[in-house]
DNA sequence: ATGTCC
């Protein structure tokens, strides 16, 4: 176990464990936290994961890990591993099994006020026409050659199809589709579990909020993100399904003998990974690709859905009021491959982000025009009652973590943990008297997600902020939550 | 996260 006497203070929030700690390490690792966030770190096995991340063949920098860190497979989720091409590894556990969960804001142009009387409308509407729960399956059927258009245009199919805006493409994180994607690549089970769940927001931490804006820490960049206090977004955070999860539990299946093939040592099983070039790491490549793809052609499908409920369920005049446009969207549990300065000499990387935010700062041409100035929207959710952050990139997040930041409060309580000490009937009462109007397709899972069971977002935003990796520009609040 | 064990 790795104890706080193992650590070296380098600022006020920023930790390093010596390459010395461990014989097996080749980098040192770094975690983003403030000391008594380090407590809890170290009190599970978040710490010692990330160490052993360390370890991976062809790691650059410093493993890394974001105020939010806690315990993963394999990985701390938090975690970001940029490896060297063409020889470093891609691991899977790096990515995690939903690949591409990722968190799309919109905003609607609509003070929150003038959406209160319809609150309670709206939430029934969404909840009954976006599907949500373990194993949900939603209104469209693919037949496999959709799937295979869906796989290989990402959100970008489902605008085509009608599901979507022209200019929401612009405002996705690689314009909603990474190019390598590959369904052949896909088992037949992988392809089988997604054909019916386009479109639907599944469970767990995954949610679909309207939210009011609170707080604007950055006009200027407020204004370039269009956001005004006192008005209603959506969120919405879900990723690729069951489709997604069965092409890591492939690959991670795969890569075991791979390991072993390839001689790579890993101090924990769950690190399986493969050489980058190899055929077991490029088959996996082009499916997390087509997963990712999957993931936000599904987020681009439940915004076609909210645009259509609002424009449904809304007065005449408040619907007219109302134009749902896409603030961004960001995925935060992926593996890119990117160009970086490593030691003064541009390199590409692949660069693991498992629970961790993409956050570019204005020096990098992914941006969209409009945001060119300010950076990248982080959109960082916290959690059913105290609400979630938006971020700026930084162009010192691209110095220090391969341009990365924190994806969320991150879990202070497992899941097993928050059933005990949370009553979800309770929860939901306690929410509705806050006013907050609450969907949910299952109590205990309400309770797995409550409050307490995540750590302080203003905590997190407040290290990920001093640390320059990403800065606040806003803060929202729910008004109603679904929550499969 | 996940047809929460093919």
């Amino acid at each position: 176990m790795v104890t706080r006497a193992d650590l070296r203070q380098l600022s006020p929030f920023e930790w390093e464990v010596p390459v010395g700690y461990r014989a097996d390490m080749l980098v040192p690792a770094r975690v983003y936290m403030s000391e008594e966030m380090l407590g809890a770190a170290l009190e599970d096995r978040a710490m010692e994961q990330l160490v052993n991340t360390a370890t991976l063949p062809g790691i650059v920098g410093h493993a890394l890990a974001m105020p939010d860190m806690h315990m993963g497979y394999g990985f701390p989720i938090g975690g970001v591993v940029a490896t060297a091409l063409p020889d470093g590894v891609i691991s899977p556990g790096g990515v995690g099994y939903d690949i591409n969960c990722g968190v799309r804001l919109l905003r609607t142009g609509i003070e929150a006020d003038a959406l209160l009387p319809h609150m309670d409308r709206l939430m029934t509407a969404l909840f009954s026409r976006v599907a949500s729960g373990v194993g949900a399956s939603g209104a469209l059927r693919l037949s496999p050659g959709q799937l295979d258009a869906v796989l290989h245009e990402g959100a970008g199919w489902a605008v085509a199809q009608g599901h979507g805006l022209a200019n929401d493409l612009e405002f996705a994180e690689d314009n909603g589709r990474l190019a390598e994607a590959d369904g052949g690549a896909l088992s037949p089970r992988a392809r089988e579990r997604g054909r019916g769940q386009l479109g639907t927001l599944g469970s767990g931490n995954h949610f679909l909020e309207i939210d009011r804006v609170v707080q604007v820490h950055d006009q200027a960049a407020a204004q370039a993100y269009g956001l005004t206090v006192g008005e209603a977004v959506v969120w919405i955070h879900c990723g690729s399904r069951g489709l997604g999860h069965q092409v890591c539990t492939d690959a991670v299946r795969e890569m075991q003998s791979a390991v072993r093939r390839y001689g790579i040592d890993i101090p924990d099983r769950e690190l399986v990974c493969a050489p980058y070039g190899s055929e077991e790491a490029q088959r996996y490549y082009r499916a997390m690709c087509a997963a990712a793809n999957y993931a936000w052609a599904n987020r681009q499908v439940i915004t076609h859905i909210v645009r259509q409920v609002f424009e449904d369920e809304l007065p005449a005049e408040e619907s007219r009021r109302c134009r749902l446009d896409l603030v961004y969207d960001v995925c935060h549990n992926i593996a890119k491959v990117e160009e970086h300065d490593v030691g003064g000499r541009l390199q590409r990387l692949c660069v693991h982000r498992k629970g961790a935010t993409r956050a570019f700062g204005p020096s990098r041409p992914e941006l969209p025009e409009r945001y060119g100035r300010i950076g990248q929207p982080v959109l960082i959710p916290g959690n059913m009652e105290d609400g979630s952050y938006v971020l700026a990139g930084t162009d010192l997040a691209l110095e220090r973590t391969f341009g990365s930041s924190c994806h969320g409060a991150g879990r202070a309580l497992s899941r097993k943990q928050a059933r005990r000490e949370v009553e979800g009937g309770a929860l939901r009462d306690h929410l509705e008297r806050s006013s907050i109007v609450v969907r949910t397709d299952s109590l205990g899972g309400l309770a797995e997600e409550a409050p307490q069971a995540y750590k302080d977002l203003d905590l997190v935003v407040e290290v990920t902020h001093a640390s320059g990796l990403a800065t606040r520009v806003a803060k929202t609040t729910p008004m109603g939550v679904i929550k499969g």
